[in-house]
DNA sequence: TTGTTATATCGTAATATTGCGATATTAAAA
DNA sequence: TTTTAATATCGCAATATTACGATATAACAA
């Protein structure tokens, strides 16, 4: 075992799933706001602001950027991270479809 | 290795993307989904909606209830689970910040 | 009491994730 | 061309997660 069951729930549980899996990381949480707080693209900058070595933030980024909300185009010999406005508000909207129903529960739980 | 470093960020950082990952399964996304459907109070009946065992969805009841997003009462021989609607809107709050935020690039990725 | 039912917990195997050093790769600089 | 700098990838060790059978626990039913 240790394998998720990913064929007995829906492509949309799954989806939104993986996309908070990826969200669930605190450098992947701080890799986000570092490049929307700078509102510009970013390059191994991280490396000095985080405490992770170089390889690792390399990995968080590969993560980040297999969903597509950032995106890396090659500046010289650097790489720009920028997020990616289009794939961040798909996001947005899938998030806020999932969080801002109505949770209205006939109470029985006091 | 394989220890997540959670010194290094702020407890915002990783107390957001311990959310984040609570929510990264499908199983307890579906489980959330389904409670907010019934607009009620669930027991085990998630053990034959789900296709995993009764010992796999006690465990995922169990994340789910540590993070306070859903609570369980015992109710007779069966334990009735619920949203907490105060902690929900809480979780709503801290992820709408996050997601709501503003993302302007000065964009230098084409 | 003795079952029966609903749920939790334990132990464990299979798999996944995290982190990093070492090593590629690629492009500018000297 | 050689060096240097920035990033990616590989391989591995440490740890975490997922899933589940087996077993415990607790409450009602007979």
């Amino acid at each position: 075992m240790g394998l998720t069951k990913s064929e007995i729930f829906t492509d949309e549980q799954n989806k939104l799933a993986s996309l908070f899996k990826v969200l669930g990381h605190p450098a992947r949480v701080a890799i986000l706001q570092y490049i929307i707080d700078q509102k510009a693209c970013i390059c191994n900058d991280l490396v000095g602001e985080l405490g992770l070595a170089q390889a690792t933030i390399s990995q968080h980024l590969k993560e980040l950027k297999n969903t597509g909300i950032i995106q890396g185009t090659i500046e010289g010999k650097s790489v720009c991270y920028c997020i990616d406005e289009k794939i961040w508000k798909q996001v947005q909207a899938a998030f806020n479809a999932f969080f801002n129903q109505e949770v209205k529960v006939i109470s029985c739980c006091p």
